[in-house]
Order: C-alpha cells, then structure tokens, then sequence
DNA sequence: CTATCTGCAAACCGTTTGCAGCGTT
DNA sequence: AACGCTGCAAACGGTTTGCAGATAG
C-alpha cells in the first residue's frame, strides 16, 4: 500500500477542519488519519481502540465530537449494513456505490452509474419526487472468501 | 384503500406464527394487524402507541419481542435510511427494492431488477463474491410533495 | 491570552433481561 | 392444567451533555 494518496487525504481533511475555524489538535489528527488511511468500515469504539494507540488519553466522547464535525464537513459517512447503522467510512467522491464485506468491514467504492433511466421509470409509476438512491452490495473480500 | 388483501395478509401471517408454535395472544394480534397493514416504516413506539389504542394495556416490551418473532419468520424486515435503521416495514415478496418517502416514511415495493450484469461486473473486478445487495431510493411520495 | 477542545462523570434513551402472574392451547 | 407470553422494573450499552482544566491559535 502506497502511503502518498492517504497522506494527502489526511492533509485535506486537516485544512478543511482548520479553513472550518476547528482547532488542530492531537486527539483530532489521530482520528482524522485513522479514518483517512483505513478501508474499513469502523465503529466509534473501533476508532477509539485504534485513537489510543497513537493518542493515549483519548476519550470516547472525542470519537463521537470528532465524527460529528467529519460528517457535517461531509468527508466521512455512516455505513449501513444488515448488521446495523453505526460504522463509519470516508465520504464518497460523487457518485459512487459501496461494496462491503459482512466478514471483515472491508469497503470499497465503485462507479457503475446507470439508475437514471430505472429512477424515472418508478418515479412516474409511483408518483414519487425521487431525491437519493442508495446501492449496496454485500459480500466476502478476496482475504475471507477463503474461511 | 380495499380491506381484503391486508386482512388476508394478517390471517397468513398468524397461520404462520401460529404454525410455527407461537400464541395467538390479543397484543400479538394487534401487532400483526398493524404491520400488516401500515403502508409506512413503522418504529418500535409507533408500532406501541397505535398498538395501545387496540389493545390498552399492551406493553412496548411486547412490541420488541413480537418484532423478533416476524423478523425470525421472515414476514417484518428492518428498513434503513439515511436518518437511521430502527424502523420495520412488512418483508419483500422475492427480489423487490425499497422506495421511501423520507418526509413521511411511505414504502414501496418495486420490481426493477436488472443488476445482475453490474453485480458480474464488481464482482470480477473487486475480487469480493457478492452475496446480496440493496437498492433503495428516496424520495417525496405524491401527498408529501404539495408541502 | 482567549476561546475552543478535551476528558471525566453523569445523564440519557432505546433495547434487553429477570421474574411473577395471566391467558392460550 | 401446563407452559408460553405478558407487563413491570431493573439492567444494559451506546450516545450525549455539563463542567473544569488543558491547549491551539
């Protein structure tokens, strides 16, 4: 794994906090470059499991503060899956769609846009002003597919 | 809003508990009576408080442990959206997605299943086996969209 | 130096569990 | 008559809030 591509993401999270008028602190850019470098989905303990090791002190309520401003700022998103609603991953760049492995976590984006054409089609058979889709796959990564 | 599949539909749904050992008690029925026939995603405590109406004394308990009982059977399922995933709508027939209106929480069922090429897709490109997958739009239903 | 952020503790809310009595079968 | 189901109350776990001290700007 090429280290470059998440180390600017992690930078541009932190300007984006910063030109944001939030405070650069060492708790923050501790969650802030698990969550950029990580592709798995991770709960808030997960986050604060991983914070510890590179921020000792941590706390749980710095997770939670610390997801609410990366959401607001849109760069990280809740995960839903069967299992729940409560993980959390780096924001997709426009219009991509999740894959997720239900064994370990692991999430990638993909593109295949091709709904337009469906999402009118049920719009004028339903009556429905539609706003949002969501695509999800689920499924086994390459590493547990062999369990 | 005719009267006879919904009713129908509650029947099969007590056939079904009942075959399967549980009892037929009065807050059960009215439980089932309201998820069968509820056009919307219903939470645990609206599920209780229209349940209290048809049968008073009815405890929100209940209502947890009636919801395992239909989910287990397959006749309830779990709806996610953006807001959160704690609400249950009445399961698919075979292959169907989800529309929701995400002002008022109306569902519907669509057919619209043509994702088996993209799933071929990903599936060889990410190296993952995918085993389900969700679709889910969002949107005004037409009541909503006059607001 | 100031205002914000942190960590702790306690409050909070939705969900689950233990138990005695009720109600279905 | 027997056992599962109910309602109550208490436990539980994850999330949020209040506050005094630490820290980035």
């Amino acid at each position: 794994m090429s280290k470059n591509p998440t180390s600017s993401l992690c930078e541009a999270w932190l300007d984006r906090l910063s030109a944001n008028g939030y405070r650069l602190t060492q708790p923050l850019q501790a969650i802030v470059d698990i969550l950029a470098s990580s592709d798995h989905a991770l709960s808030p303990v997960d986050i604060f499991d991983q914070g510890r090791r590179a921020s000792p002190g941590m706390g749980l309520v710095t997770v939670y503060r610390a997801l609410e401003k990366l959401e607001e700022l849109g760069l990280v998103q809740r995960v839903h899956h069967p299992g729940g609603c409560h993980m959390y991953l780096r924001a997709a760049h426009g219009h991509e769609h999740l894959l997720l492995c239900t064994a370990c976590g692991r999430a990638e984006y993909f593109a295949g846009d091709d709904l337009s054409g469906l999402m009118e089609t049920i719009a004028s058979r339903s009556g429905f002003e539609i706003r949002e889709h969501w695509l999800q796959l689920f499924g086994l990564c390459q590493q547990c597919r062999g369990d």
